[in-house]
RNA sequence: GGGCGAUUAGCUCAGUUGGUUUAGAGCGCUACAUUGACAUUGUAGAGGUCAGAGGUUCGAAUCCUCUAUCGCCCA
């Protein structure tokens, strides 16, 4: 049967059989077990209405090499997976499907349209979720929450009123982020500014009296429609006479005073101030102070609304602004218009631009929340990597300002607020209020109208989705959760608030360390976006190269704290790997098969080459191990890639092929069973290797472990992580092979400076520097032969240099290659006076440390111990150079 | 305006606390090799004054300062 496995390996079919078998035979469920140690990972929910993208990927592959790598480790892993019900997102997506029927969800009404909406979420939004499968990774799907489920949305209202009775929750009028596209309001953290050419325009604003006229300076003129006051600073002897003053609001008419506040720049624009409270928030602030009138001019869609002149009503923002800009100007009272680059604030969702607008709302009060969040990261009990965005999360906290929680739409958590009917007074309950009002007795009521932002069910993500409030046994055993993996752009929205929440309900934090993936550009380094067109869809990229390669090429090529730039074709790197596993596999099952006799792994009949890769394997392990505790996953991939491919395909197998054509048995065993005990040996090493790699490659690792196990009863997702046994590491070694592979490359190096054909044999002399080499080499000689393509091998401390014959220096030790008809003596002159002037080179540098006194007084003695030693080898080797060099005449 | 990060081979990037011979990998490039795991391969090789300037140090790609270019976050 073994002689039937293909040259390539082709992961699909592959991949669907195991994660199949993983699924039915519920490899990844997880269950509170005392005796073991938990691993919780809660992944970033992703919105119903994504899909898949290779930040995803990024995020995901990491998210599962430390849950598969845990659960190999011993622990009880649970990865919680999910979904998000994203509010403004998915509500536009449904809003949009209805618009194409000429319908809008007004036309619905409420209920209908959210019907509409968990209908369309039951059809599409799986399908992020269904994608994520096809990357192999290890959630525990029977525990897969919504949002809205009926559980979280029970902890969503159960922290609303908590807070509110604390007194954390207040509703008010304030001017907030208004999204005329999306008609609701967002958060201060919702909002991205771009810098963008815009103008500065200068309004005359005339005093009542006819004496004059103040001149305001404003990126939006169309405000002035709700300009109740101008504002001057106190300080500014330009404008002293006119504080106290009445102006009249051209176009409009209305009687406003010049008032005096400290907040006015006076450098900026004219250092007078059109005050317009409903629609700018420092406009407000003053205000408030001043207790002036808020007149607001726009509608929900920015469009000027009936408290402005009946010309404008109706006109969209722009559009006005045009308008006002003509009439003012048509009436003189225009007095400039400057070029001016300001920083505009657009909707992160729709990109509309950002409207402040006065209206009623819900905040949450979070300077107490942040305080013991802002600790918990600063005494170490969450630690981030990397390390710097502690100073990002210290700056917010540190500025934190309260969060406007409701949202203007229908798709949402409902805020838990009933008013009365008969006399609005209102009631904060996680259920409808079954008592009549306190206030009137009124036994009506009416729901708030509005739903939470979606952050405000999100930042309880850790504990909600083990089933809080209640107590519940998976609470206890897998909170807190241990490592968050997300993308630093959340850091505020989601990150900062999940610690905040999980202190002020769970009293403890949330996770221990938090992993803020890098993020993936495309070549050029733009960031990757569905507008631009420039972000390959993983799914092609998975049926093109396999879901491992991609896995590993991204893993391997994202460092921590480090941008990537990434493009399909890179999936070559893993894709690769993935087959040179495959081959390596194949090796190992062909000539398992040629044997007559099968035989257990038997370490009696161990050789050098046994040794040294046993001893790298655990060098591996360690490493690895070290890498993934550091949070150095791409280190990780090297680690293991680099043990893999070079250790144990490029060395290790090409000695196991030799002593598998050696003629003779180990003492006290045939040929045969020498043999198949090689073979095992080398397939107990492999196993080891493809346990290590598992978690970044688990489809291939699986194939090839059950392959190499044909009597497996479990799957390697499920086996003990090979454990590092220093007993095994010996770095002496690894040393020795380091010389025989540096013999053998010099060898090589030889013929072909020589253009000897690659299949020819050459005749070798090696004089050894000392004893120990000549043993090593000696040990090793029949490896040397095969490896160099040696004919005749000669080792010894009296040899001659053959006359015509090419030469290195490896450590001290001389080895010719005899080239008799062969040599092209001015490529052989070329090639030793490069070696020479390099080693030269070598020597002279640190001649002059030696050299130096300050060297030798003030750096540790080992150190120049060290370079003493140096310099006398490569001397030696130099002189041998260049008695080799004059020799070859 | 404030903060953070980056700048190392043609390209994409490693380089942990300063001292493994004169800086490594992958891709690309050059030459050679296809009956025996693998051309999605092997072997060998070319290629870098570590952005620039100054400083600290016996010693700097690594620490400090400044400059330049690029990117991100906040105001």
């Amino acid at each position: 049967m073994n002689r039937e496995i293909p040259k390539t390996y082709s992961p699909s079919e592959i991949e669907e059989k195991w994660y199949k078998y993983w699924l039915d035979n519920k490899l990844f469920e997880a269950r509170p077990n005392i005796e073991k140690k938990p691993y919780t990972v809660v992944i970033p929910p992703p919105n119903i209405t994504g899909i898949l993208t290779m930040g995803h990927v990024l995020n995901n592959s990491i998210q599962d090499v430390f849950v598969r790598w845990r659960r190999m480790k011993g622990c009880e892993a649970c990865w919680v997976p999910g979904t998000d019900h994203a509010g403004i997102a998915t509500q536009n997506v449904v809003e949009k499907s209805l618009a194409k029927e000429g319908k809008d969800r007004h036309s619905l009404g409420r209920e209908e349209f959210v019907d509409l909406v968990w209908k369309w979420r039951e059809e599409y939004g799986g399908t992020i979720i269904r994608q994520l499968k096809k990357l192999g990774v290890s959630c525990d799907w029977t525990r897969e929450r919504f949002t809205m489920d009926e559980g979280l949305s029970h902890a969503v209202r159960e922290v609303f009123v908590r807070l509110y009775e604390k007194g954390l929750i207040y509703r008010g009028k304030y001017i907030v982020n208004w999204c005329p596209k999306d008609h609701t309001a967002i958060s201060d953290d919702e909002v991205e500014y771009q810098e963008k050419n815009g103008k500065l325009y200068y309004l005359r604003y005339p005093l009542e009296d006819g004496s004059g006229h103040v001149v305001v300076a404003t990126t939006r003129p169309e405000t002035m429609l709700g300009d109740v006051a101008v504002a001057v600073n106190p300080s500014d002897e330009r404008y002293k006479s006119l504080v106290g003053k009445n102006l009249v609001l051209p176009l409009v008419g209305r009687k406003m005073k010049v008032i005096a506040d400290d907040y006015v720049d006076k450098e900026f624009g004219t250092g007078a101030v059109k005050i317009t409270p409903a629609h700018d928030p420092n406009d407000f602030r003053i205000a408030e102070r001043h207790d002036l009138e808020k007149v607001i001019v726009l509608d929900i869609s920015g469009k000027v609304n009936e408290n402005a002149p009946e010309k404008y009503r109706g006109l969209d923002r722009f559009k006005a602004r045009k308008q006002v800009i003509e009439d003012l100007e048509a009436l003189g009272f225009v007095e400039k218009i400057d070029d001016y680059k300001l920083s505009v604030g657009e909707c992160y969702r729709c990109h509309t631009v950002i409207e402040p607008y006065l209206s009623d709302q819900w905040f949450v009060k979070m300077k107490p929340l942040a305080e013991p969040a802002l600790q918990a990261v600063r005494n170490g009990r969450i630690h981030f990597y990397p390390e710097r965005w502690v100073k990002t999360y210290e700056h917010w906290m540190e500025n934190i300002r309260d969060w406007c929680i409701s949202r203007q739409l229908w798709w949402g958590h409902r805020i838990p607020v009933w008013y009365c009917e008969k006399c609005n007074e209102y009631v904060v309950s996680t259920t409808h209020p079954g008592e009549p009002c306190r206030k009137c007795g009124g036994k009506v009521y009416r729901q708030d109208e509005d739903v939470l932002d979606t952050w405000f069910s999100s930042w309880l993500w850790p504990f909600s989705v083990f089933g809080w409030p209640e107590k519940t046994g998976d609470l206890k055993y897998f909170y807190p959760t241990d490592t968050l993996v997300t993308a630093p752009d959340i850091i505020f929205f989601w990150v900062a608030r999940m610690v905040m929440s999980g202190i002020e309900f769970m009293g403890d934090v949330p996770f221990k360390d938090v992993y803020f993936t890098s993020v993936i550009r495309d070549m050029k380094g733009r960031k990757m976006s569905k507008s631009l067109g420039n972000s390959p869809d993983p799914l092609d990229v998975i049926a093109e190269y396999g879901a491992d390669a991609l896995r590993f090429t991204i893993l391997y090529l994202a460092p921590l704290g480090q941008d990537v730039l990434f493009e399909s074709s890179k999936c070559e790197m893993g894709r690769n790997f993935a087959n040179k596993i495959w081959n390596a596999g194949r090796f190992l099952l062909m000539n398992r098969e040629k044997q007559s006799v099968s035989a257990a792994p038997d370490m009696s009949v161990f050789d050098f080459a046994d040794r040294w890769i046993v001893s790298r394997l655990h060098h591996t392990i360690r490493d690895l191990n070290a890498a993934l505790d550091n949070f150095r996953i791409n280190d990780a991939a090297k680690i293991i890639y680099d043990f893999f491919w070079h250790d144990y395909c490029d060395w290790y197998v090409e000695m196991v092929k030799e002593r598998l054509d050696q003629p003779e048995g180990a003492p006290g065993k045939t040929v045969e069973m020498t043999r198949a005990i090689i073979i095992s040996n080398a397939i107990a090493t492999f196993e080891a290797a493809l346990k290590m790699l598992h978690p970044f490659m688990p489809f291939i690792t699986e194939e090839m472990y059950s392959l190499v196990n044909p009597a497996r009863t479990e799957s390697i997702a499920v086996t003990e992580f090979p454990e590092s046994e220093p007993r095994f590491i010996k770095e002496r070694i690894e040393v020795e092979m380091d010389l025989v592979q540096e013999a053998i490359t010099s060898v090589r190096a030889m013929r072909k400076e020589a253009s000897v054909p690659p299949g020819q044999l050459v005749d070798v002399v090696v004089k050894p520097k000392d004893e120990t080499t000549l043993e090593i080499l000696s040990t090793n000689e029949a490896y040397f032969r095969r490896l160099a393509k040696v004919g005749a091998l000669s080792i010894g401390y009296d040899l001659h240099k053959p006359t015509t014959s090419a030469s290195a220096v490896v450590r001290g030790t001389e080895i010719f290659v005899s080239l008799e008809g062969l040599i092209n003596v001015e490529a052989e002159r070329a090639r030793l006076e490069k070696e020479i002037a390099r080693v030269k080179g070598v020597i002279a540098g640190i001649e002059a440390k030696l050299k130096n006194e300050q060297f030798i007084q003030r750096a540790p003695a080992q150190v120049i111990e060290k370079e003493k030693t140096k310099i006398e080898s490569m001397r030696l080797n130099l002189s041998k150079l260049e008695e080799n060099y004059q020799s070859i005449k």
